[in-house]
DNA sequence: TTGTAAGCGTTATCAT
DNA sequence: ATGATAACGCTTACAA
């Protein structure tokens, strides 16, 4: 492996004057810095990027830590982050925590321990609050939060308009005629499920419905889990649901086929998170949808610029088959 | 942040024997070993891993390169691969090529400036062979292939059994009284397309149906160069197609549905890779499924033995309605 | 069993 | 504009 000391040698001046000729210090006469570059090419150096992490005292990575890559909103949360990080010469470590709080944890501290110039994150469902985050990261590594964050931590935090958009799905199902609205809340440690929450009992409110909190399933946020809640909403007289996440709304789906209803005639239903599949079922599932590429590029951004404000990045609801009982709506085939 | 040295002034003991104390080193003694525990305990240390690195010259990061994580497979033989590495003690360091050949040298030189302890990697459909990647990676560093791999490079590979599984998967389609079978291959610089290829072939040969390489077509691995050719093979005469990804399968099905055509009964389908969407939409796509998960663990497993052979792991078909014309195989739900 | 000392490759602080 | 020197924190011969 060749190194800045060789290159040295065979131009006879020594290591600093290379180093300065390489990371582009003006302190370095022109045509010095010319014959470092063509040298450095001939002999085929590349920095060594650990040796100059340990000296600089961090590193050019920037981790990313979410539940689950497979996850469409999260693997376009990284190609966002990865689209500005990358230009500005970061390059970016993912983890997983499989939404288990060791995992995220020991993700932390991993991070942590490569020094990394900084940590996007969506925590866990399984940890409900910061200070395991906080604790690992302390006030040197800069943290931004997105999509599922704990307010009361520092550092920037880039979410979605929960709470509007969960007031709007719930809104569009009581225009489509259904009365007895319930909803798969999801885990109410996160705060962007609270919000989703709320938007849903104030557009029930301003709808003049009343809000029954027995229509109101927590922890539903996948298949399985969606389909218990969504037989024990039809048994509760439910004619629609507004559901958190896009899985729990297919098993819901599933739920009301079994029971032989209707879908959207006799049955309703709003998912979150607009997957891929939602589009390509039959029938097309509505949900409404996060702009996950957007927040990842906000995230990143924040993370560059180093301020700690909140940005907020718009949902937009998508409707589609599910939900649709008045004709024109069915007409979009891609959407 | 504290350092072995700041544990070794607290003990009155010198930083040699904290590190070995604190690396397991039986050159220790038990009573020492204990009270370095105790106070690097105490004192929150934390070994800087950058250090470490520089010194022993190699990593505990493994990279994994993939064209894209949100696909269903690559996602899961990541899943696969961590659930070994991590086990043993690595971290995993994920880059994206986006399919395209620049971006994966510069994860390759990325990782290899990091000094990664291997890299595990299935290359871009953009490269079409593998000296990119023995130049960057030298033979410092292990490599070892998984799916889209170049046989003539060294180091280990884990492969799927595409020739039979296409085979397969189009003797399925016969099966199904299917008599002009297309077929949307994909891109030849990959190997694991050319062997599919090879077994779709090699099955109309073995049924005594003629091989039309008009009805092959070439680079149709998304939804829509599937559309396009879909309606190529249409107007060609074709009643069904083995396609090498699930993505150009669907493409083919819209193309087959703007065309009127009734599937299974006028039009048969099998994709490749199982994707999540495949059982979700209507009719349910049959597919030719791999086994990510397993391949991620073969992979992970072939890095930490140093094993250099090829491990083949099988694919299996699912049956679904696409391609099913006999009525006892609509049955299952879920499959 | 422990201490000594050198060095991994780079960069920052001096001085020249 | 360049050189000399030290240091980042850790590991590992070698010596004791």
């Amino acid at each position: 492996m060749v190194t800045i000391s060789d290159i040295a040698a065979a131009l006879g001046v020594t290591p600093s004057t290379v180093s300065r000729a390489l990371s582009g210090s003006p302190r370095v006469k022109e045509e010095t810095r010319i014959a470092v570059e063509r040298m450095a090419a001939e002999m085929g150096y590349e920095r060594n990027i650990v040796a100059s992490n340990l000296r600089k005292g961090r590193s050019d990575i920037v981790g990313i830590i979410v539940p689950r890559i497979h996850r469409n909103f999260f693997s376009n949360v990284i190609g966002g982050a990865e689209s500005i990080l990358e230009a500005a010469g970061y390059c970016v470590l993912i983890c997983q925590t499989h939404e288990r709080f060791d995992a995220e944890v020991k993700a932390l501290r991993t991070l942590r321990n490569n020094q990394v110039a900084g940590v996007l994150m969506s925590h866990a469902i399984g940890s409900d609050n910061g200070k395991h985050i906080q604790e690992v990261l302390g006030d040197r590594i800069p943290l931004v939060q997105f999509d599922r964050v704990f307010s009361d931590l520092p550092g920037a935090k880039v979410v979605s308009n929960n709470f509007e958009g969960a007031y709007a799905a719930t809104k569009h199902l009581v225009e489509q005629g259904y009365r007895r609205i319930g909803t798969l809340a999801g885990y109410m440690n996160s705060e962007a499920y609270a919000a989703r929450l709320e938007g849903y009992r104030q557009a029930l409110r301003d709808c003049g419905l009343p809000v029954d909190e027995s229509l109101v399933h927590y922890d539903t946020i996948v298949r399985e889990t969606g389909f218990d809640a969504g037989l024990k909403a039809i048994e509760a007289g439910c004619d629609a649901l507004y559901s958190a996440g896009d899985f729990s709304a297919l098993g819901a789906i599933e739920a009301a086929r079994s029971k032989g209803l209707r879908i959207p005639e006799e049955f309703g239903i709003v998912g979150t998170a607009n997957e891929a599949f939602t589009s390509l079922m039959t029938p097309k599932m509505s949900s409404l949808a996060l702009n996950p590429f957007e927040m990842g590029r906000q995230a990143a951004q924040a993370f560059l610029s180093g301020e700690e404000g909140t940005v907020v990045v718009p949902m937009e609801l998508k409707v589609r088959e599910s939900s649709s009982r008045n004709e024109q709506q069915n007409l979009s085939t891609y959407a």
